[in-house]
DNA sequence: TATTGTTATACTCTATAACTATA
DNA sequence: TATAGTTATAGAGTATAACAATA
């Protein structure tokens, strides 16, 4: 094993990258890119969130929520309605569209990480998830 | 857990951006990029070897390298020499300062690894590393 | 024909900074 | 003062496409 393979860092990256690049032609025909699909399912899953709570639950600035709903809304997959109460925020809503696109792409998304975990036991697959999430 | 926390692939981005953010900062003071760290680190342990394979080595392009190893070559660390018996190649090979700041290097990311995984034991830690490596 | 190195260009995700309008 | 949203810009890593020189 090269110095480089007995990194944690390395192999989070390949692994990544390689992740990645499969997500990317999975969810291609869907029509949705890895942001997008992460905001869509967020809004999806929490009616009337604000775009800085997406932000901060998903771990990225605000800037890039911003680009990410207009591009959603454009696809008629979201909506921005006002917030009662606060004149500075939007609501965002998945549109019956927004959610049938949703569910076709986590159809998806759950093929593609059993293609590329295929190598994986149940077992080792939660442990994998369980160890990523405690690492940020 | 939410829809997205459930996917292996949205872990592993969170757990890569956090990484990569935090061996940013790591080798900073040291003067080295991700990138430039993995091609020294590849030339330094593999003397001789050619653009190409370590594009191959570290599963990117080409195109990538030649930038990388400019930008190495500038600071000093490595060094174009020709291929005997085959005039398209260059061999890489690495300065004796190219050698000192790689250990800097793996110093300053080996610090970053136990800081951001502090939270494994030894064992999750093997582990992550193996599974890791199985998916690319 | 295939490969090495190279250049130019572009894409994806993310971040920073500055701004407005509200609170 | 602080927060929500916005815009513009930039950075890092990667990819694609085309080309000259060489094999």
């Amino acid at each position: 094993m090269s110095l480089l393979e007995r990194q944690v860092g390395y192999n989070l990256r390949r692994g990544y990258t390689r992740f990645a690049a499969h997500l990317r032609e999975a969810l291609a025909p869907v029509g949705l890119s890895q942001r997008t699909f992460s905001v869509l399912s967020v809004v999806v899953s929490n009616p009337g969130i604000t775009q800085s709570d997406v932000a901060r639950g998903l771990g990225i600035e605000r800037s890039g929520t911003v680009v990410t709903v207009d591009e959603l809304e454009a696809q008629g997959h979201i909506a921005r309605t006002p917030v009662t109460g606060d004149r500075r925020a939007y609501a965002l809503r998945a549109t019956e569209q927004g959610r049938a696109k949703l569910d076709e792409a986590l159809a998806a998304a759950a093929a593609h990480e059993d293609e590329l975990l295929a190598a994986l036991t149940p077992d080792e697959r939660a442990m994998l998830l369980s160890v990523l999430r405690r690492i940020y």
